[in-house]
DNA sequence: GCCGGAGGTCGATGGAGTCCATGAGTCAGA
DNA sequence: TCTGACTCATGGACTCCATCGACCTCCGGC
């Protein structure tokens, strides 16, 4: 892991689309050494997949909130946390320090279809109670954090 | 927008980095129309980008952190949000309704690095006060929702 | 000094990306 | 009904890329 592989990274995190060829340009090495290190990275895990970013509004997920969640005492958290995990609209879960135990990043399409979340999540085992945050809007998401290498 | 552009976008979501040709076989076109309908799903903005999904523990930000921020009553809102934007370790943002403004993720390598990042906050004109939660582990991110096509 | 491994370049080749001409299907209007 | 315009697919052609194998270079250990 030297300043090559970071700036792969960058690269990669900018636009996961790059061929190697023009990854080997901007980082001044040959396509399969770039081949070589990417291939490297990703068997390591430090590179785990590559996603697209997109219009959550454009596919008819326009609302996005936060919602906590308080855990009864003596639940079991990987019950909730499997509940949880079923449910498709949960994008993603931070297991908390605090009071509310999980934090999740849901996104549903209108705010009736949050509310039914809402009281799915209220109505699952090991629950006591939620609190919900709504984005108004989001100002930017997942803005790779650049310059390490 | 119809049924394959949904499938494409799925499976770009799953691994950006797959092939036109491969696309292509999966939904059943040939490579050029798969090429031209990401190409227009791309100018649409209904696909903003591709991302490498990466291990940030590797990359030595293993302390993930929810920041809500309490603005001022008479603060500026932009000229907080860009005093927010432009702390790198600010990975996402969201403006919220409720008391807390502005819902950040963000990503520092340290506890004593998230520290300074919450006091630098703190110290923002315009910012009253802030409340941090430390995610312990995180569940899971960004996790695609598919069956949309 | 010599060996072995890590990690690079180069060259070859099969396959992918992409441009372009073409054709099928759909719809509006004469 | 026929026609023209439009959309969206296909197939061919050409270029470029991915990827494999062979070889080179550097460096640490014996």
């Amino acid at each position: 892991m030297d300043s090559i592989d970071l700036r792969l990274i960058d690269l990669l995190r900018e636009n996961a689309r790059s061929s190697y060829a023009e990854l080997a340009r901007k980082v001044g090495l040959s396509a399969p050494a770039v081949h070589e290190r990417v291939g490297k990275l990703e068997a390591a895990g430090t590179v785990r997949g590559y996603r697209a970013d997109v219009d959550h509004e454009a596919l008819g997920l326009g609302v996005t909130a936060l919602i906590g969640i308080i855990e009864d005492s003596g639940a079991d958290t990987d019950d909730v946390l499997a509940a949880v995990r079923a449910m498709p609209e949960v994008e993603s879960c931070y297991f908390m320090a605090g009071v509310e135990s999980y934090q999740l990043i849901v996104r549903v399409g209108t705010i009736a279809e949050l509310e039914q979340l809402i009281v799915r999540i209220n109505r699952t085992p090991g629950v006591a109670s939620t609190r919900t945050a709504i984005a108004l809007s989001t100002k930017w998401e997942n803005r790779p954090q650049p310059g390490l290498g």
